[in-house]
DNA sequence: CAAAAATAAGTAAACGTTTTCTATCCTTCA
DNA sequence: TGAAGGATAGAAAACGTTTACTTATTTTTG
């Protein structure tokens, strides 16, 4: 690898002119500035970051910790982010949690080290421990679709009650009276928020929730098909199904298919999130949408707003969420 | 941010005297480690990793260079390389070409400037330029599900000319005659492996292959479910579909249930890849299972091998696929 | 025409570590 | 008792940049 020194005795200049043409930072000669840029073009030259970074302060590169990459909803989440940061100049630096409090803590202690200019947390869940450290180094951190209720940090998340209830009423719309419905992880607000969302519009229409039909999964495919078995084995089978997110719908419809139960006709399914597989099954997924693009940008937006001043208030952004009407519920309109 | 001289000070102790403590790179007494320790702990010491990397000159970072993370098989694969990284004391940063070879090549000029350890890299095509350029800077390289020809560099691909010919074996095994291929964009070997496999099966077979039912497509579900519209709408439909990746043989049985033909029965559908969420299919699919985790164990093995020596000879490793029975080709066995 | 101002570029400190080289203090033993 | 050697730890250079400060030269101006 050359250095700039090497560049600058090529050209016969100093470093410090070579790094002022790099960064364009102060005037240097057209007849200096040209032979400093044919040395640099000779042998290759590339400026070391690390050192660029180590003394400048600031290292263009984010962290984005999030439980699964694998699981397509935080794929789609987390190459949104990298877009918008490559935009930006910035890199990512990716850290699968695993799921794991303990992995996601040990990636925040490395990522901070490493001086990432800050970092995008979906947490595991919300203990706020890692949290809490991070924000001790000072760290710019964007908390997303993940509620620390008054920690006061920057949130973006999609509005999962109004999203329940969205989802619940064009349900209830169709007709459906006994609707079960496939939480996610205890824990996490934003399944709380989604049953809560379910239960009380099932109440508004009238409806007692049968807590037998609600039941919980853990947002994998697998565990809505093992908890649909059992449901549509009852005596008193549900006619609707409400997914928590759009893998465990995936994973209801399976099921139902399983067990000769058509979709829609015998037993409507709507899911939460609308990843894009969403729209290549059989048959295609009802959802309702959480505004990706916008909490993308959003939660960007925040990131690159707090690095420039890290006084700002912390911000709490709820963003409302839409359906996305397609055939697992049987056509209304 | 406190730094090694605080901890030194606070400690009584030369910032030389610290640092080894933190490496444990030579003996300290008792005594003083325990003042140094207990210095670190109390004002919270990280030690930076920009300045460490800079002196010792690795990183402990890798890049991944990728079409696009938002894709299941890509994401399942650098959610694998992560895991493994991590494991080895290894961060990742993940790199979105998105299909675009200006972009690959500006992320490699990144990740070569920041300095990473080595990078993972499936080109968006196979114009070894990004290749070249990466191997001139001495940057270790794995190349993966790729094939440049004789550039000499470390790859690792699963044998697609065998899964193309378990594909099309399995589907004439089941008494197939008229079958499709949907293929992937051109300019790909392990597309036409796939596909030249699929010919040459059928030739072997004693079948003519039919140009009309080979159609291209770009390994997204969209553009097999409009290549199946067209085929499903001929006066000689195919009785069998060999898409060559999973997301497109979902698009198939998608359009298939649109149109109102019955997977397995009107329609056999087999895919390549072994995605999650093939599993969750209707009907599940039937699919040529890339070894992921074998690709993406040799992978790193060949990525830490070049890292400790430089100067080892390129190596090409070929993984066998096998077979995965689920639903969607009707049960044989 | 001398002094002030403007122009162009060089010197060296700083970023925060790791690591080589060196120093001090004890023991030990001839 | 003095030199050798072991045990422990400090001083300073090095990693490759950026940038504040300084300098040399030319131009402008009163």
């Amino acid at each position: 690898m050359s250095k700039i020194h090497q560049v600058a005795a090529l050209a016969g200049v100093s470093i410090a002119t070579v790094s002022h043409v790099i960064n364009n930072t102060r005037f240097v000669s057209d007849e200096t500035r040209k032979r400093v840029q044919a040395a640099m073009e000779e042998i290759g030259y590339q400026p070391n970051a690390l050192a660029r970074s180590l003394r400048r302060g600031e290292t263009k590169t984010l962290g984005v910790i999030l439980p699964d990459s694998s699981n397509p909803y935080f794929a789609e989440i987390g190459r949104g982010l990298e877009l918008l940061a490559f935009n930006e100049g910035y890199s990512i630096i990716l850290c699968n949690s695993e799921n794991d409090a303990e992995i996601e803590h040990q990636y925040a202690e490395v990522l901070s080290k490493k001086q990432v200019d800050g970092i995008f947390f979906v947490g595991t869940g919300e203990r706020p421990e890692t949290l809490l450290t991070l924000l001790k180094h000072n760290l710019p951190l964007v908390v997303m679709m993940r509620d620390f209720g008054d920690v006061q940090v920057d949130t973006v998340q999609s509005d999962n009650y109004q999203g329940g209830t969205l989802a619940t009423r064009h349900l209830l719309d169709a007709g459906h009276t006994r609707i079960a419905c496939i939480m996610g992880p205890s824990g996490l607000t934003l399944s709380s928020q989604r049953v809560n969302a379910f239960k009380d519009t099932l109440n508004a229409a009238g409806i007692t929730p049968d807590d037998s039909m609600i039941l919980q999964g853990d947002f994998h495919a697998e565990s809505a098909c093992a908890i649909t078995r059992q449901l549509l084995k009852r005596p008193d089978p549900p006619t609707a199904i409400f997914a928590c997110n759009d893998l465990m719908a995936i994973g209801v419809i399976c099921a139902a298919a399983e067990l000769g139960r058509r979709v829609p006709g015998d037993l409507a399914v709507i899911g939460f999130d609308n990843i894009q597989l969403g729209n290549f099954s059989v048959p295609r997924l009802t959802t309702v949408a959480q505004p990706k693009d916008e909490l993308v940008q959003t939660a960007t937006r925040y990131m690159l707003e707090r690095i420039a001043d890290h006084t700002l208030p912390p911000r709490k952004s709820v963003i409302p969420t839409n359906l996305v009407i397609r055939q697992s519920c049987g056509h209304l309109v």
